[in-house]
RNA sequence: CGGGGCGUGGCUCAGCCUGGUAGAGCACUCGGUUCGGGACCGAGGGGUCGGAGGUUCAAAUCCUCUCGCCCCGACCA
């Protein structure tokens, strides 16, 4: 096959001649997401979003078996809440989306588009937390939310963008840094085992720190082109947000105290990871665990296939859905078996199952893997 | 936000320099033959050239502004 050829097939910008377009013509082609008219913001596709809900699943999995329980917080925050703490705000500010009317009405004060939920958290855990015995308070949300960015590119950093965010409250100090770097290791167990991909655990530097932190960890990620993605971020905010939101309750020793604070957050960046991570001039690789559909099985549409083959192939899926393995069965006529070979490759399905008559008579099935 | 590049059917692009109101390949629709690594033949549908203004008898083509996208840098999940 020559190069020309190779173009036309995968419409794919080898990684070697420009890995920004390659990783581009990737979400693209594969139909991961797809930009939308809103300046920065992407729409996430079927495809694409099927990969997030089983992120979703796994890492929730995980974030309830740490004993946190999830709940929905407003996506609008009062301009004065924002406002509270000094650092937060300074960093988040220039990245904040406005609302300043309902309807045709001038709102009294303005409303920020969640850039993150501290504040609007922070707010409530203080009218929830009375009592050494409320702490700990774990408390994880999945949600949209929105920074104004002014370079964006999909799934990597996007205008609004989905993730969960995780916001503890704890009684002592070391309370909250044992719960901070707990949440280090969920994730990178998260990162490592589900998506396969390698992080490098460590603390951020005083300018990389979470806006209002005492101190922000962050699993790193080695991509294709040997850059680093911060993959995931847990903050240990010590007492900086408890002092301005007045988040205090009354300790063992009966004195009045503030609470100390974790939160931790992993957004759809991550698809971005596994694509770079993993992928080759072929097209996307996904690792079994979130992939939509695990295997894809090609009948061959040969002689008598419909009364041979296809009936062998549908007894084939639906034995491998009862094992509960995520099974496309594509039987469309309008393709060849050759075409169906280089788009699932092309879209990242790590197991292909080819099954012809020939097959049925040998009792054999062809198996093909996308990475190797 | 600084530097660079680019906006022409769904996609990739040619045409622009040397103005004369649009082409190719792929994709799509219909019919037929095919199908073990992106099949072939025939017949079709679809764009007014990112947007606005200007120059001109005439603008995809020249000028101005503007919007958007891509890459590098700075910043961020």
């Amino acid at each position: 096959m020559s190069d020309k050829d190779a173009a036309f097939v995968t419409e794919i910008t080898p990684q070697s001649d420009d890995f920004s377009r390659w990783y581009t013509d990737i979400i693209r082609r594969a139909e991961l997401a797809d930009y939308s008219p809103v300046k920065g913001s992407m729409v996430i596709r079927p495809y694409g979003y099927a990969i997030w809900e089983l992120i979703q699943q796994a890492l929730d999995r995980r974030i309830k078996k740490t004993g946190h329980v999830n709940a929905c917080f407003p996506l609008f925050i009062p301009e004065g809440l924002l406002k509270k703490e000094a650092a937060h705000v300074e960093g988040f500010a220039p990245q904040v989306a406005w609302v300043t009317h309902g309807g045709e009405e001038k709102l009294e004060e303005r409303l920020v588009v969640r850039p993150t939920s501290e504040a609007i958290i922070g707010t409530m855990y203080s009218k929830w937390i009375q009592s050494w015995r409320d702490l700990p308070v774990l408390i994880n949300q999945w949600a949209n939310v929105v920074r104004w960015e002014k370079v964006t590119r999909p799934f990597l950093r996007t205008t609004e963008f989905l993730w969960q965010e995780g916001h503890t409250v704890h009684e002592t100090e070391a309370e909250a840094q044992a719960e901070t770097l707990k949440m280090l290791g969920v994730y990178k167990d998260f990162a490592e085992t589900e998506l396969a991909m390698p992080v490098l655990e460590g603390q951020k530097t005083e300018s990389e720190r979470f806006a209002g932190a005492e101190r922000t960890y962050s699993i790193e990620a080695l991509m294709g082109d040997g850059r680093a993605l911060q993959a995931g971020t847990s903050h240990n905010l010590g007492q900086n947000f408890a002092k301005v939101f007045d988040i205090t309750f009354q300790g063992r020793d009966k004195t009045l105290q503030h609470g100390w604070q974790t939160s931790w957050g992993v957004s759809t960046r991550l698809i971005g990871g596994v694509i770079m991570t993993h992928g080759d001039d072929s097209g996307l690789i996904l690792p079994p665990r979130i992939a939509p559909y695990q295997v894809v099985i090609v009948p061959i549409p040969r002689g008598d296939w419909k009364e041979t083959v296809l009936p062998h192939a549908r007894r084939m899926t639906e034995e491998l859905e009862e094992l509960g393995i995520r099974v496309m069965l594509d039987d469309r006529e309008e393709h060849s078996p050759g075409w169906k070979y280089a788009e699932w490759e092309m879209r990242g399905v790590p197991v292909r199952l080819e099954i012809g008559p020939r097959d049925i008579k040998n009792e054999q099935v062809m198996l093909v893997r996308r990475d190797t």
